[in-house]
DNA sequence: AGCACGCCGACT
DNA sequence: GTCGGCGTGCTC
């Protein structure tokens, strides 16, 4: 007897195959089973989908193979994929394929068997016991037992060093300890960030449950090392799994807890393909888990500076909060948080980079043998090169954008598009040789301070080179693999006297030794069009701050310098006393008056096209009829208007964002308006449109 | 997305 | 005369 079964495989949104393909099979196979299918003329790697109607009559091709020796992908992953397909407007297989490790799609039913009868069981290193664990303190007892006795979601609201690890550290334990088949998840933001945490994992968890028991996930591992992580979860042996976004998918039978560590880290939103949040869908399968398994699934979000989307859901509940706010608000053994200096620029004279006073008070760092820590936003040397006798700029031929100036190679590079060549020896228009930076990057602060310390002894030993120590972290120096770690060590040996850097040395490492952070020119997101700029500067001056003196002999001493135009804003007011919540609530309200999110739900549709006139034309046209679609009484569609950087790569951009303060309206609007974008697209008659996108609940608006 | 088929430029 | 450019079109 023959079998229908219906089938997902990876094709795009943009294939208008969205839905599971229908296959015939010798056997009943149970929903979840991995399978080979013949796909046009190639086979590929499927998922069964739930049972399908029987199709009368039609000639379908057989299931060319089962993954045999696998269990099948259980109910909660089905609908966390699912779920995760409608509400980010994507075709089912595209979500559901992603979700699995890459290496599975290539391996065939042969290849398959002899992988898994490959268990070649490395011998287990021994790991050492990790130094008792610290005895919690009041706060965190106070966390754990609410965590415990309450359902959550929670959010773990704690400032830099308030012991937030350690109650994760306890919560895995316990979720560990009640369920001899209970698993954790973990997630940070960014690679980076996962050896460190793994460290303490590992030091917490592998005396007892043995190191296997701990994987990672996160994509700068080998196609089979994420095979291997992925299959070690997905059989239950992993009981912890560490990563990023991608490991919200992870195949996790017995799934008790989810923790979001820096959960307002843009990081979590998926920023290509399916774009989704991390954050949110871990919320959704928390729920979900619980609901599937009948055994509570905690999720544990936590931060020093909460996304004003968790901040507000987590309100008290008579306000409406659905979240349980756990407050921790003692730095332990870390001092105090750090005094914030501001610097008026306005009183500096123009194009001051740093002014006298910080310099000073790094000077004085330096002399007492501390560090110091320079943030900025822009790495290269100048943002724009400019010559001095007629109107040229370095601007990029294929984007609407300049291009950098790279002094170490003498380079212009688009930061957008890649296109770099080497700095022209005169003016490209007019000849003249007068071609001078505009504007400061990473590469130039580090220059100027080099020249400022020329001279400068820092303490040392008769004989040594006293020479002040620069060291510059940014996406340049670290391309090359492990240069970042080399770096940071460099920095831990005392090696380096003024660490100078973009955000990526704010994120997560803990430098003892530094007792100074400046932020040269944080200036740009105070007026920025992106109504979440101020957030993002908040958290990234807090989480700087709190890498200044997480030592306690030094934290009583440790500064936050910031150097502004605008002292007087009311986030440089909040930010000095420290005070997130101040900052948050008066977002909020602020928020709450302009109608927009949390209090409203956004999506963006985007296009490109080879003009801008074609991109927004679709985007008009597919919007012409939105007011006769389901749910179009509760949304307001704005105009199309060309994206921030309007051309990329000889591409042309445009977006149209879609407002709703109904989520559920939104939901049935976006859904019922792909297929006009499918049909406008097809055959709207508009030339030249070569890809459109639904972001739903975008970043960066 | 793959992988085809399908019509126009520079090379063994 | 071919090899190959990537422009549409299809995949149960």
């Amino acid at each position: 007897m023959l079998f229908t079964v219906s089938v997902v495989v990876q094709l795009p949104a943009h294939s208008a195959l969205a839905g599971p393909l229908s296959y015939s099979s010798e056997q009943a196979l149970a929903p979840g089973t991995l399978v080979r299918v013949p796909l046009g003329r190639r086979e590929t790697l499927g998922v069964v989908w739930d049972a399908a109607p029987q199709p009368d009559g039609a000639q379908l091709k057989p299931v060319a193979s089962v993954l045999e020796g696998i269990a099948p992908l259980d109910a909660a992953w089905r609908h966390l994929v699912g779920f995760a397909a409608g509400y980010y407007q994507r075709a089912l297989g595209e979500v559901a394929l992603a979700a699995l490790p890459p290496q599975l799609r290539e391996l065939d039913a042969a290849q398959w068997q002899r992988r898994l009868q490959r268990k070649s069981r490395k011998a287990e290193a021994a790991t050492e016991a990790e130094a008792p664990p610290p005895q919690p303190t009041e706060e965190q007892k106070q966390a754990l037992s609410r965590i415990r006795s309450e359902e959550g979601p929670f959010l773990l609201y704690g400032s830099t060093g308030s012991g937030k690890t350690e109650v994760y550290l306890r919560a895995v334990q316990e979720a560990l300890a009640a369920d001899p088949h209970g698993q954790a998840l973990v997630m940070v933001p960014e690679i980076n960030l996962t050896p460190q945490l793994e460290e303490r994992f590992v030091a917490r968890f592998a005396p007892a449950f043995g190191r296997h028991a701990l994987v990672s996930m996160h994509s700068g591992m080998t196609p089979a090392q994420r095979l291997a992580s992925w299959l070690a979860a997905h059989q239950g042996s992993a009981r912890i799994v560490l990563g990023t976004r991608m490991a919200v998918f992870a195949s996790m039978p017995g799934l008790r807890l989810i923790v979001v560590d820096e959960e307002h880290d843009p990081s979590y939103k998926q920023q290509e393909g399916a774009r989704y949040s991390a954050r949110d869908l871990a919320i959704y399968r928390g729920r979900l888990e619980s609901r599937h398994s009948g055994q509570p699934c905690r999720v544990l979000l936590g931060s020093a500076t909460p996304s004003l989307e968790s901040w507000h859901h987590s309100r008290p509940a008579a306000e409406g909060g659905k979240y349980q706010r756990l407050a921790m608000p003692s730095r332990v053994g870390a001092g105090r948080l750090p005094a914030v200096r501001l610097v008026d620029m306005g009183q500096q004279p123009r194009n001051t980079q740093l002014a006298p006073q910080l310099m000073a008070a790094i000077g004085a760092r330096i002399a007492r043998g501390e560090q110091a820590m320079l943030l900025l936003n822009r790495r290269g040397y100048a943002p724009v090169l400019a010559c001095g006798s007629c109107e040229w700029k370095s601007a990029c031929p294929h984007c609407s954008a300049y291009r950098v100036f790279h002094k170490i190679d003498r380079s212009l590079r688009c930061h957008h598009c890649g296109f770099a060549e080497r700095v022209p020896r005169a003016c490209p228009e007019c000849g003249d040789v007068d071609l001078a930076p505009v504007g400061r990057g990473t590469e130039r602060l580090e220059e100027h301070l080099a020249q400022l310390f020329e001279g400068i002894e820092r303490p040392g030993a008769e004989g040594e080179d006293r020479r002040v120590r620069v060291l510059r972290i940014d996406a340049d120096s670290t391309r090359h693999k492990g240069a970042l770690e080399e770096q940071l060590a460099q920095v831990h040996a005392g090696a380096v006297d003024v660490l100078v850097g973009t955000q990526m040395i704010a994120k997560g490492h803990d430098f003892r030794r530094i007792t100074l952070v400046a932020a040269v020119n944080p200036d740009g997101a105070l007026f920025s069009s992106d109504f979440r700029a101020p957030e993002r500067l908040f958290a990234l001056l807090m989480q700087a701050a709190g890498r200044a003196g997480r030592d306690a002999s030094q934290g009583a001493v440790s500064e936050m310098w910031i150097q502004t135009a605008h002292p007087q804003h009311a986030l440089f007011a909040a930010l000095r006393r420290h005070d997130y919540p101040a900052f948050a609530n008066d977002q909020l309200a602020e928020r709450m008056q302009a109608c927009m999110p949390p209090f409203s739900f956004q999506a963006l549709v985007r296009a490109d096209a080879r003009t801008q006139q074609a991109a927004q034309a679709f985007l008009t046209q597919a919007a012409s009829t939105a007011s006769e679609l389901p749910g179009a009484d509760q949304i307001v569609v704005y105009p199309a208007v060309p994206t921030a950087i309007q051309r990329v790569a000889n591409v042309e951009r445009a977006q149209m964002l879609v407002e709703s303060a109904s989520r559920g309206a939104l939901q049935q609007f976006l859904a019922a308006w792909q297929a006009v974008l499918h049909s406008t697209r097809r055959d709207g008659g508009i030339e030249g449109v070569l890809r459109w996108a639904i972001d739903v609940d975008p970043l960066m608006v």
